[in-house]
DNA sequence: CCACCATATTGTCTGAGTATAAGATGGTTC
DNA sequence: GAACCATCTTATACTCAGACAATATGGTGG
């Protein structure tokens, strides 16, 4: 199998930068309303040119992380003006310990949207996707979830689960939580035990949704999630 | 009162490049997987800089519209990795009438997430947010919806409820969907006579969030919804 | 209190050169 | 012969430099 994206080796020059001073904004380096240096000025301290910031600078302003405007320089925007569910600034917050409070609001956010999400695929999905959920679950039953096999299972499980939703926006949301939460979880766990085998969970919510039992299927991905938060906090906790 | 935000008077080239780039692509004139023309060309074109236009795509990059790659070029990239939830990317669909299917999508989503909203801000609320929710209340009913005033009142209503969840992911999913959605709404249907008084519906949300009836304030929302659902059809089929 | 203005800062333009990876090319292995 | 792998070419985005324009701030004067 090749892999479905070609991603650039290495990043460029204007994506890197915003990178630094994305995760330096949401790390609270720079806070909110404070004024950055003017452009030449962070352009030289970067030994990048002018036109590079500013495109970094764009980039982030799309993500609702800054604000330029003339005379006034570019600021830090208010959170409240932060595209906190960008995949992105997610990636960022996760790449330095997020607080406890901004993991709890997420997981929140999850357990009211993941279940929901279940129940709405339990009513739609069609047979290939059921047989392809099958064989996803098989997969990660063979690999297990220690192994890159078997952890691609598990997100292609979650991934067809979103998709049968036939909900674009609510497939989009709960992807880019997912793969932010999931990614350091997975990172900072690999030498640790996994507390409890996760896999009946995966059977009891596969055999909701093959039952068309949106209720039950509901409950299933409410543990699912919880199980998740636990896996999250221990990870973050160390 | 002064504008809490000022915004630039007119659009910046890039800004308006991106927006104009943007609903082209939203609404399929550049389907996913389309290749752009080179930047020189496509800047000739507008008659503007090379910059200018590179600046508007790496926004474009930013919400998961568009991916470059040195000699592949600039790609609409898979529906599956735009930022749907993005407020400016809502806003361009909202822009142009979006599919209906589309809208319903993102209605069940809000019924799914609002109404768990409502219930938390419930449970969590403090005393000064309640006397701001009834002032707001009391705003509606005397300018009613139909002046600015009164959908101001609305809008702080909902807004004040959001920010009681204590849940800022949450706050800014809500409310990037309410302002893409509701926007339309109210400027395509200044003229219309309203349904229905929509007042009697927040009077009972407010009275259970008052009262810290979670369930009757999921109940409630949930109505509203229903409403807001019922209103944007309308607004959108003509 | 309002109107005006100076100026710092971002915004825009031009033009040149570099680096990347796609796609063609040709060679090698089964 | 066909499929695979290494190499080269080249289109394209990427980066840089420097100049000028437009904007809105914050002060200044009426």
């Amino acid at each position: 199998m090749k892999p479905d994206t070609a991603a650039p080796r290495a990043l460029r020059i204007h994506a890197s930068i915003a990178h630094d001073l994305g995760v330096a904004i949401v790390t609270g380096v720079h806070q909110p309303g404070d004024t950055l240096p003017g452009e030449i000025e962070c352009a030289e301290r970067l030994n990048v040119s002018r036109s590079a910031y500013r495109e970094a600078v764009r980039m982030l302003a799309a993500k609702g992380l800054v604000e330029s405007r003339p005379k006034a320089g570019t600021q830090v925007s208010a959170r409240s003006r932060w595209n906190l569910l960008d995949p992105d600034v997610l990636q960022w917050m996760f790449e330095s310990e997020p607080s406890e409070a901004f993991v709890r609001s997420l997981f929140e956010l999850r357990m009211i949207v993941e279940p929901a999400a279940a129940a709405l695929a339990a009513e739609r999905r069609t047979g290939r996707e059921l047989s392809q959920l099958g064989h996803a679950l098989g997969e990660m039953a063979r690999h297990g979830l220690t192994t890159a096999e078997g952890r691609a299972a598990d997100q292609a499980f979650h991934h067809l689960i979103l998709e049968a939703t036939r909900n674009e926006p609510l497939t989009t949301l709960s992807s880019s939580i997912a793969a932010a939460v999931g990614w350091t979880t997975i990172f900072k766990q690999r030498k640790r035990r996994l507390p409890r085998d996760p896999l009946p969970d995966h059977q009891v919510l596969y055999d909701a949704i093959a039952a068309g039992d949106a209720d039950a299927a509901r409950a299933a991905m409410a543990e699912l999630v919880r199980r998740a938060l636990v896996d999250t906090e221990m990870s973050l906790e160390r």
